[in-house]
Order: C-alpha cells, then structure tokens, then sequence
DNA sequence: AATATTGTGTTGCATTTGCAACATTTTTTA
DNA sequence: TAAAAAATGTTGCAAATGCAACACAATATT
C-alpha cells in the first residue's frame, strides 16, 4: 500500500504540510474527526482507526470504510460533503489534515518534491478506487451466502491465506455488507454445517475450493 | 466533469501522449475493447459508449460502470486485472490507450504539461471514487424499494430535476441496482400505484420529498 | 422485408430475508 | 471491580425477493 510521504524526506514533508496548511489533531475515541466544511481538507491517519460511516434516513448506519495509519479521508474522496457523512474515531487517533486546492498551487509547483507527493497521491486514490469496486463486487452479489462466499474469497486473496482474519466485529461486518445481523449469522451456521468453513473468533477457515 | 487534457494546448498534448506511448484504436459495437495485460494500461473514450462488466462465477453480469466521453478506464482503477472482468463497447467508439506507469517517467518531468495532465488525473480520480461511493452508498440499501429511491435521489440530484431520465435500459438498471430484474418491475409498479413516482420510457418522475 | 435477437412487462411459488425480541457473553467505563 | 454498554448468538414469523416461465414489443441483422 502507497503512503502519502513515501521517498520525500523529513525536511522536503515538512516543508509541503506547511506549505498545505497542515494541523495536527488528537482525538479520544468515539469522536468525530471531521466536520463539515466546505473547504476540501484531506485528512490523513497518523495513529488509531477511524471509520466512515453514513446515517440514512430511516436510521441505519452504513459502513463505508475504516482507515487506519496512513489511509486518508477527505472530501474529495468520501462523499462527506453532507451532513449525514459522519468519520468517527473508534480509538484514540493522531490524524494530519490539509487543503487538497493547495496541493496544486503555484506557490508548490517551485517545490520539486510536491512531484513525488502528487504521484503518491495518485497511487492512493487507485489503490482506493480498487477497494471501492472490490465493496461493489460484493455488494452486488444477491443473496447472503454469495456476499459472504465472495467477501471471504477477496480477503483470502489478500491475506493469501484460506485461513482468514476478519478486520472487523460481525456486527460491522453485517454493516459492511450491507444484510441484516441476525440473518448472517443464520447463513454463517448454515455454511457452517456443511462445512464450507468454520470459525473461531475472527478467524474464518474456508474448506471450499474457488 | 474534468477532463484528462483541459487546459492542456494540442502541441502538448500530442507531446505527452507521445511520451505514454499512446495508441488511438476504433471499435464496432459488441467488441471486446481491453485485453487482460500486465502493463497498467489507461483507456481514454474519446467517442462511444463502453460497459466495465464482471462476469460471477455463477454467470450473473455485474454492471460495474458505464463510460461515455473523455471517461477512463484501466487496470489501475477498474479491477481489470483479472480474466473476468472486460471492456465492451455497446456503440462504435474510439479508445485512446496510454501507459500509466510512464505519467512518472523522468522523461516526463521536463515537460510542463504534465504536471497539468497529473493534476488532470488526480481530479478525475477523485470524481471516479465520489462516483464508487455513491454506488456503494444504493447497494448498502437492504430492500429493492430503498435502492430505487436511493437511486432516484442520486440521479435527481445530478441532473438537477425531478423528471429524471434513466441512463441505462431496465435490464441493465437492475443489474446496476444489483436486484433482480422482475422484482423490481414489480417494485416500480408498487410505486406507481402509490403515486410516488411516475414512468414515460426511460423518463421517471418523483413525486415524493427527500 | 423477413428473421433473429434483445428488451419489456407480468405472475405464481418456493425460498430467503429482515425484523423483533430475546438470553448470554464480552468489553468498556465510571 | 461493579455497573453499563456493546457485541454475540438464536428463533419465529411476516414480508420481500429471486427464479422460472411466460407473452409481447422493440431493435438489429441479414
């Protein structure tokens, strides 16, 4: 995974986030990280997990993504251009924000290593873009078993394991693929009794071929 | 909606896609446009219409994305990286191909342009996720009623109106909804019947507040 | 212009799903 | 460490959904 400062050394990051107006802000956990405005700030995880989440309106929560230490979140990239758009630390956390507009400035266009923290930039936002069509993939799978055969399929790919950890609870889990709670977990023991997998904790073990 | 070469003059441009080894190829409709390869290859559709479609396991189609003019695809940003997703022109259309790697070959950081051309990019980036999160945000609705309205709202707020025009078929609607194509005829008559929405062709209007 | 293909629209039925309402366990907070 | 809050796990039931199997209309193709 690409990282927003990766090869810019201590003096060339210091001298772009002055340049982007960059603050630094803790925050406790189970609060919000981000507020509304209508500047289009970046906000990059330096330590702790946040999560984006969306209130609907008849009261459910969606769960969009969780980000942790450099992931970045923002505007631009999140849809929180509303107010039902919510990033909520679930543990303590250090985020880094700054003015995306800035990042094309004239002022910075001087500056040689804006080049490597631009292309770095670009490199996230695919990296980003292809975790958003892997969620569609899932989502759009129709029933309960496909989404949860699929999910576990793509996180298998990417921990290049059968045995797979789930980074999330199960309750984030039913959020994250969008079903019910109870009605995953009746699909869970289903695949369960035949044998397609079993489960301890979070560790899901998948016996069936694909 | 950004543009890959706005605010770039022709001289430049024809130097840059120089540079990325630009190749400009036409289609017939129903062809294959993008072949699997291991170079992060960039599609530009100058003119047509394509699809990005999935092809399940289990033979259903997932709609990933439908392109018209001056969008972009790519292995890099469309999960393309597999035999089973492809690129289908659904019109005649002109691709221009480039090399993504080489947006940050040395080469290309004597030319000024290009950093107008990444700038460029990293917009239509951005709008590509904005775009993915909005679909995520429809698929995250449990019920075939919800991702309609959902859906409806999306579109109405787009195109600034409550007549909007649907800009898919109803086949392919469903597929982008990811729910079953009868079951949600049915759900467009249960919302006619309660006068929430109305149907001409491909126009729909929305008689409900949000 | 005739034929083939694709899209539209409907319905019955079996299955899946969401929801409510629990009890229990685990984690967090005071 | 006690109390509160959150997460786990289960079940019955009503409602929603997918699927199959149609008929028909509209488009494309030859």
């Amino acid at each position: 995974m690409t990282q927003l400062f990766e090869n810019i050394n201590e003096e060339d990051k210091k001298s772009i986030l002055f340049s982007l107006n960059a603050i630094v802000s803790t925050f406790p956990s189970n609060t919000q990280v981000y507020h509304y405005s209508n500047d289009n700030v970046i906000g990059v995880v330096d330590e702790g997990i946040v999560q984006i989440i969306r209130n609907d309106y008849n009261g459910d929560r969606v769960l969009i993504e969780e980000l942790k230490k450099n992931q970045i979140f923002g505007s631009h990239i999140s849809s929180i251009t509303s107010l039902d758009f919510e990033v909520i630390s679930i543990s303590p956390c250090k985020i880094t924000f700054f003015d995306f507009d800035a990042v094309y400035s004239k002022q910075l266009k001087e500056n040689k290593a804006i080049i490597q923290f631009q292309e770095n930039l670009l490199k996230i936002m695919s990296d980003i873009i292809l975790k958003r069509n892997s969620r569609i993939q899932v989502l759009c799978q129709k029933t309960i078993r496909e989404r949860l055969l699929e999910y576990f399929k793509m996180v298998s790919k990417q921990q290049m394991s059968k045995n797979i950890t789930i980074p999330f609870n199960y309750t984030e889990l039913a959020d994250y693929l969008g079903i019910n709670r109870s009605a995953m977990y009746r699909e869970l023991n289903n695949l369960k009794a035949e044998k397609q997998i079993s489960i301890k904790k979070k560790i899901i073990s998948l016996y069936f071929y694909f």
